[in-house]
Formats: structure tokens, sequence, C-alpha cells
DNA sequence: TAGATATACAGGTATATACCTGTAGTTGCA
DNA sequence: TGCAACTACAGGTATATACCTGTATATCTA
């Protein structure tokens, strides 16, 4: 137990200091990365229901709903209820829209930071490594279709 | 913007999906990953004061303290007031240490899975890269010492 | 040595995250 | 069609995370 080089504290760490360069320069949107990437989100999907929405960025549905009623408070977005009476219907106001215009060149800007720290290739690789992370076992049984994500 | 592809937001996602497969591994102990982490760091750095163990894991001093608490108030790590009578001095309890050593098979299994999806080369090459990405800029003033981590 | 300044936390507030349970609305089948 | 099973959320509870403010303790300086 003397090396205890867990990945996933690795992870973890990285995720928390880049998650404070994107706040810090969204700052002035009064939006965090996570909400502004879930605007994004709905705007590229709206309108949505919360459990669709919440696959498509693998969140969990509570978790997701709850995010949602932040934004819905400051009228970013709008929820309404489906024609399948169960389901809120998610869809970007035109505040929200608004505001998402503004803060994607402060993004950006965070973005390049980012990508400053990795080289061009270090970017693509790190994007190809953080995809195989999220994959869950695919079927080992299934040995013919080859695992289509090798890396250098 | 009509590519929105964050890097911050992938971090985000692998991460979670990351501490699922760590913490589903971890239930038995009734501990988190960040819980294990921390115990692991405790027991590295003991006796250590909050303010280090914050620098040690890049954690905002408030944010640990709590952490701590939760840990504490499971008895599996002791607080008590430092020399200086400012600090606090977290050390880890005979339970804390057992506990970490019940944890450490299952942890060792997650780690295995999570490097099951990754190769020998992409844990390699990831761990560098996430390195990359807590660098805060590095004096760009300096320029002569050339920035040691490049990746392939 | 007294007062100014600095430091280390504790706790308030807010958000992100997930699990679990309860409830309302749908769907499927006898 | 009426009930059983299913589905989509809402809300409780708990932890992780960070920022800000207040307080106790140190330290420094005139």
């Amino acid at each position: 137990m003397d090396q205890f080089d867990c990945l996933c504290i690795r992870l973890r760490r990285a995720s928390r200091a880049l998650t404070r360069l994107y706040d810090e320069a969204l700052s002035e949107t009064g939006l965090n990365i996570a909400q502004l990437g879930l605007l994004f989100s709905v705007w590229q999907a709206q309108p949505i229901a919360i459990k669709a929405l919440a696959e498509k960025n693998q969140l969990d549905p509570s978790t997701l709903g709850r995010n949602l009623g932040v934004l819905e408070r400051r009228e970013l977005l709008a929820l309404s209820v489906g024609q399948d009476g169960r389901t809120r219907i998610v869809t970007l106001t035109q505040t929200g829209m608004g505001l998402l215009v503004r803060a994607a060149p402060l993004w950006e800007a965070a973005q390049t930071r980012a990508r400053e720290r990795l080289t061009a290739d270090g970017e693509r690789t790190l994007r190809t490594l953080l995809a195989l992370l999220e994959e869950d076992e695919p079927d080992l049984v299934a040995g013919s279709r080859e695992s289509s994500n090798k890396v250098s």
C-alpha cells in the first residue's frame, strides 16, 4: 500500500484545477462551467425531457433536476410539462440564449488557456483517453469487434 | 459557437464516471474514493495541519476542513490543536488505519478495472496530461527553462 | 509591551453530485 | 375498462466543493 497512485484521485484533482480555470474566466457572467455546459446542452437538444438530458450528460436525473432548478430560477431556461404528463420539458429562454452568447468568448479564452497547458497532440490524446474511461466494459463476450480506440 | 467541445466538461464527465467505478468498488467499506484518498493522504503525512494537507491535496482549506469533519465523526481520524494554537493537527486513528488496510484490495481492484479501460501507455500518458492541466502558467518570463513535460 | 497586521480555521451560503423513496401519470393486459 | 406494472420526476439526506466573513491566535513593530 506504499504506492497509492490513484487514477481517480488524479482525475478529480485535475478536474478541480481545470474547473477553477474555467469558472474564473466565466465569473463575470455569474455562470460556472457546469452551468454553461448545461445551457449549451439544452440549446443543442431543446426541447428535451430531463431524463434524456441526463443521459446526454451522463448525470443522475435527480442531480440534473436540481441543477436545472438553479438555472430556471434565474430564468435562463424554462421547464414545462410534456405531452407525457410525467416529463418536464426543458427549453432555453431568450435571457438564457443571450447569456450563452455573452459567455462564449469568455469560455473560448479559458479553453485556449487550457489548450496551452497541453500540446495539440496532447489535447487529442487526452480526449481519447477520457472517452475510454467513460466506457463501461464493452461486453467482453463479443470479442470480434476489436476496440477501435487504440492510443499511440 | 456550434462547436462546444469543452475540455473541462469532458474532464468533469470522465471524473464522474471514474468516481462511480471506484465508489462502487469501495461501497462495502462505507468510504468513497475521495474519503479513501484523504485517509491515505493523512496516513502519509501525519501529523499534519489542515492548511498543509489542503495544499498537498490542492483543496480549498474550508472544503478540506468539512471533509475531515465527516471522517472525524466516524472516528477514522482525530483532530487536535497544534503548538501553534491556530492550527488543527490531523492524525489517523487505529480504526482509520484498519479501514484503510481493509479498503486497499478493493481500491486495487477498481484501479485495475480503470487501467483495463486504458492501455499501459495510455495510463502513463494520461497521468502526464493531467499533471499538465494542473500546472498554473509556469512564469512566462523565465523562458529559458524549457517545459520538461512534452507528450509524444 | 501594546496595537497593527497576518494566519489558520470555523461556519454561512450556494452549487454539484448521487442514492433512495414517494408520487403522479402511463401503459399493458386480463 | 380496471388494476398491475412501469416510468419520470420531486424531494430527503448526505457528501464534495468553493467563496466569504468572522474569530481566535500569532507575530511584528514602534
